[in-house]
DNA sequence: GCGACGACATAACATAGGTTATGACAGGTG
DNA sequence: CACCTGTCATAACCTATGTTATGTCGTCGC
């Protein structure tokens, strides 16, 4: 086990081989620690980097001309941030840490290395990226389709099943450090309707709520709310490793 | 120039080698045509294809329990369609023909194939799934955070904008073969109330409406009102092309 | 210990957009 | 030709959600 954020990251999909662990390695730079509220990068600027979540959450978001915000998508740890940026010279985004957060960077132009030099990584990069997509589906679906009650019950449990992934300790997969106004902006509500809405399922039992964020209390019962089906977030990891012929993490 | 839809597709890119097209031409199976309507692909199925899209549109969608729709994205001539099923073995969404239509199946797990063999087919396809997301968050913060008729006009711009790569015939450029029902699916709205809102934009002399579709009068007049910025559909391929030593098209 | 600030809470009121209903028209089909 | 079916159109009415306003509480800086 290696103590570089993103080799970690990849374990986690597959057995890597020396090869690709030196060349992760190489084009990783040190942690960066941001405390939170930190901007880390802003729509317009060049695009330099991307960067894997070591702890901690990030937010992206989009502010629009009259200052309202739009969400676009929350990092937990074991995440990758800033692929979407490939395509483009400038950022079209905003990201900022939604609490104490490292971060490591990961210079952009230096994907095409890894893409040429491990035909492993290259395909768990683009599995990545279509999962990622997936992601962003389904958050279209909730902001066309779905009423703020299920708005809310979808997207807390959306990111309690990626936190999962990602967190050792039980009790802690079920809180999410979140603000009503993150929320919010992610759900394209008002903070006061969030609030009511919260409240509400405060009040069934299916959530609590505190300063320091929200806790599931009840994943069945907002899964009833929501109508939450996790399979968009279960990329297909085993036939991709099949298919060319690599291994399993140990 | 080749008579093959994907290699046409990425020659509008990049000059492509021999080796490059002689790898494209064998994964690609002869173009199938659809009648408006038909079901390509529906959820859940096994996901086998992605597509290239010879001509026509097409439009993927998600319903749900209650039997509403959303619409996720259309596609327009020069599009690849389904790339983001490469994580999952089982499709999430669903795919239609808006129009009749030409589409050109490539078996998906060749993909690895090509990423493989050819550095600079990897690299675009990866620029591809980029654009796609960026087009996706733009969608995302026209359901969360704009008013219906910037919702319709900022759709409508970018769908034209879409149009404009593939279009030769500089009248067509302006026409869209939408109907209200595709929109309102798309941008999370009923459809009497797109209705109005189209009537409205045609009243302020920027659209016309017919069975057929929707015709552009004036962009700008219409960019005014969603507040539309091409940026993201702008993707950076001269960078990408130096980076890794690759030439633009002739 | 005081002031400022950010997050949460709640109430009264306003409205964008949803729903339901109905009709007209065009194109396809038997 | 008559009948559907899909699309567009329009009106009356309704409600989920937004807006504005105000208050509380805890935390941080000084």
């Amino acid at each position: 086990m290696s103590s570089s954020c993103i080799i970690r990251h990849f374990e986690h999909y597959a057995e890597l081989d020396q090869r690709d662990r030196e060349l992760l390695d190489s084009l990783e730079k040190s942690p960066r620690e941001f405390t939170r509220g930190t901007v880390i990068w802003q729509q317009g600027t060049e695009s330099e980097h991307f960067y894997t979540v070591s702890s901690g959450w990030a937010c992206s978001f989009r502010t629009m001309e009259d200052g309202s915000r739009q969400v676009l998508d929350l990092y937990v740890p074991g995440d990758i941030v800033g692929l979407r940026e490939f395509a483009f010279r400038r950022r079209v985004s905003n990201l900022l840490t939604a609490t104490n957060a490292t971060l490591c960077p990961f210079p952009k132009h230096r994907l095409t290395d890894v893409f040429a030099t491990s035909r492993l990584l290259c395909n768990l990069f683009f599995l990545i990226a279509a999962r990622d997509q997936a992601i962003l589906v389904e958050r279209l679906i909730n902001l066309g389709r779905r009423s703020a009650r299920e708005k809310v019950a979808h997207f807390l449990l959306e990111m309690a099943h990626r936190l999962d992934k990602a967190c050792v300790d039980v009790d802690d997969c079920n809180h999410l450090p979140l603000t009503q106004v993150v929320l919010a902006d992610a759900l394209g509500l008002s903070t006061v309707h969030v609030n009511r809405t919260l409240n509400e399922l405060k009040q069934e039992g299916l959530t609590t709520l505190g300063p320091d964020g929200i806790t599931l209390l009840d994943r069945n019962g907002l899964q009833d709310v929501a109508g939450f089906d996790p399979e968009y977030l279960e990329e297909d990891v085993t036939s991709l490793l099949k298919n060319i012929g690599a291994r399993p993490p140990a």
